[in-house]
RNA sequence: GGGGGCGUAGUUCAGUUGGUUAGAACGCCGGCCUGUCACGCCGGAGGUCGCGGGUUCGAGUCCCGUCGCUCCCGCCA
């Protein structure tokens, strides 16, 4: 005997007169005292069960013991409901199971909250998150999440893609975000790293001539979790030999659209446009972009060059956002507030600056009627920091985002390095593994500021995908990029050597790319948040409320791994 | 590390200028009910107002501290 022969959200008109058990949850239990109805839920939706004492009494019996949420079996018949009966707001809502069998395969507490509340505290939902996975968003949530990734694994196959494990325990990375420690027992003091990404072991699977990589790899870094992070997560991650960029980015975009397809959702336009980093930054102040609506930076520093007003005068770098609407006194007073706590040292507002400026300029500038016209003057980087958050801002407050547009575009050659805070010097944008673009090669040593790398990131709406880039394939040219960066040759050898040993025996020219699917999925589900698309996520304490994990450990088993406590830094 | 928001019944929330016994809805418990579908009706239980201190004749309400959750900045090669 099966537990079921039938799912609850299936039946139909159609299937009235068949002898049908399902098995489910109690979703809403209406007992008339006499007849008792049943809402019998299972992922595929709900049906009406319809006890009556007179066709089963020992049914009506048990059916009188039902609470919310506990697992029923029945058997019964399907009929079709009286024309007056008919619920049209369920799917099942054309007939019903009259019961002639009736199980309790298992009963339930009262829960601690309701599955059709809404706003339940989260903490609360994730410290029972079997019961908050009941519900309609989360059974939708985690089932897109599985298709998107089922739709992902189908482009790689048909495309000759092959899937590679590479370890999660591996060797450190300190220049990157700060690394998961795993103790290991058999080498006292010492620490496995866990894994922050593949990047490294796909790069040796190119030169072992696998020739086309993949795998939906887990990756943890210790860093502060947010809405669209969590200290480990998942990517698609991939690597292609003998590739130029745009084979790269067609794959990705193919499994973008095949994730929509997939969803049933409405794919953007392919190919996705590009946007240049400079571009990126010089007309919108970011490198990820969200495109859903204008705003665009201008330039105006060829025209204040040696202005009459001060604050133009010298400044290496003057540009202005213009805003279809004027502000009040108090309302301009606010943007100048957020704008000193990005970093500006002021906000101009083009009326009030104008008895400074020249015919010239004002002619330059050209802001029509109704709109504002706000500056920024200082070093590049701060306007253009200070420009894209006031965008960003201005978008959200004078809702200028149209909800259902769905914008993704690729922003291209990154500068290869930025200068690093920390030690002076320069690091890295990205990582240490991307290719300058043709030509950069030469120059980058002596010139490190200009040298442009072949990196791409996937935007989607402002949120950042993923990112990735042709790579470096010769031995020279990564000691080159080793050395901008400060590292000794001994430093190379002990941190890298089994890379540089790999470019020095065969490695083809090759490059990939790595999404972040959580993210993916969040956006795909039009969820705020990742932890609403993953099935047990931690929260932003970095706790997870479900099992209390972290937890501490006993003196004996800190000591077999050679370890003993010390007091936390403040 | 820094900034903002929140914390009242199992849940979601209300709670006036500081004023008697802190309320509602849902859930829960008991009773009635044979066509409901968020069933209905009657009755009931349920509170360390996050915690600690202070001001006051009197604190859910005001002040200080602290804890928790959350969003953002830093951080996230």
């Amino acid at each position: 005997m099966p537990w079921r022969d039938g799912m609850c959200g299936e039946l139909r008109a159609e299937d009235a007169g068949r002898r049908v058990t399902v098995a489910g949850w109690a979703d809403t239990r209406r007992d008339h005292g006499g007849l008792v109805f049943v809402d019998l839920r299972d992922h595929t939706g709900k049906v009406q069960l319809v006890v009556n004492p007179e066709r089963s009494p020992a049914a009506a019996e048990t059916a009188h013991e039902i609470r919310n949420e506990f697992v029923l079996q029945a058997t019964g018949e399907v009929l079709p409901r009286a024309p007056e009966a008919v619920n049209p707001d369920l799917p099942t809502g054309q007939v019903e199971l009259q019961v002639d069998e009736l199980r309790i395969l298992s009963r339930s507490t009262p829960l601690p909250f309701q599955l059709d509340e809404e706003n339940v505290d989260e903490t609360l939902r994730l410290r029972y998150r079997w019961l908050d996975m009941r519900t309609e968003r989360m059974q939708r949530n985690l089932r897109l999440n599985h298709t998107a990734i089922a739709a992902i694994r189908r482009v790689m196959e048909e495309r000759g893609f092959v899937d590679v494990w590479t370890p999660s325990m591996t060797r450190g990375t300190p220049e990157g975000a700060r690394d998961f420690l795993t103790p290991v027992r058999l080498q006292p003091g010492k620490f496995y790293a866990l894994a922050q990404s593949p990047q490294l072991f796909k790069q040796l699977c190119m030169v072992g001539g696998i020739d086309r990589y993949y795998q939906i790899a887990t990756c943890w870094r210790d860093e502060d979790l947010r809405a669209d992070r969590q200290f480990e997560f998942r990517q698609l991650d991939f690597e292609m030999a003998f590739v130029e960029r745009e084979e790269v980015l067609d794959v990705m975009e193919a499994c973008v659209v095949a994730s929509f397809e997939a969803a049933g959702a409405e794919p953007p336009q392919r190919p996705f446009p590009h946007l240049s980093y400079a571009d990126a930054m010089l007309r919108y102040g970011s490198d990820k972009p969200d495109l859903r609506f204008g705003l665009e930076i201008q330039d105006a520093t060829e025209v204040t060059r040696g202005s009459e007003f001060g604050v133009f005068k010298n400044a290496p770098c003057v540009r202005y956002v213009v805003v279809p609407r004027t502000f009040s006194r108090s309302e301009q007073t606010r943007l100048e507030e957020l704008a000193k706590e990005w970093g500006a040292k002021g906000l101009a507002n083009l009326t009030q600056i104008a008895k400074f400026l020249s015919e010239r300029e004002l002619e330059a500038f050209g802001v029509p009627d109704g709109s504002t016209a706000l500056f920024v003057a200082d070093e590049e980087a701060v306007v253009a920091r200070v420009l894209g958050f006031l965008r960003l801002h201005l978008a959200h407050e004078l809702d200028l985002i149209d909800a259902g547009l769905d914008v993704f575009h690729w922003v291209t050659d990154f500068p290869l390095f930025e200068p690093s805070e920390e030690f002076g010097g320069w690091t890295f944008m990205h990582h240490a593994f991307t290719a300058p673009i043709p030509g950069h090669e030469a120059t980058l040593e002596d010139d490190p500021a200009h040298a442009l790398g072949q990196h791409y990131d996937l935007i989607w709406n402002g949120w950042e995908l993923g990112s990735g880039s042709i790579r470096i394939h010769e031995a020279e040219v990564q000691q080159a990029v080793f050395r901008v960066m400060g590292m000794s040759e001994e430093e190379q050898r002990s941190k890298f050597g089994y890379l540089l040993d790999a470019l020095q025996m065969g490695a083809p020219p090759h490059g990939g790319f790595a999404m972040g699917i959580d993210r993916f999925v969040a956006l795909l589900a039009r969820e705020p948040d990742i932890r609403q698309v993953t099935a047990f996520p931690k929260i932003a304490s970095g706790a997870d409320p479900l099992t209390g994990a972290p937890t501490p450990y006993p003196d004996e088993a800190l000591r077999e791994l050679g370890i003993r406590l010390v007091e936390p830094p403040a």
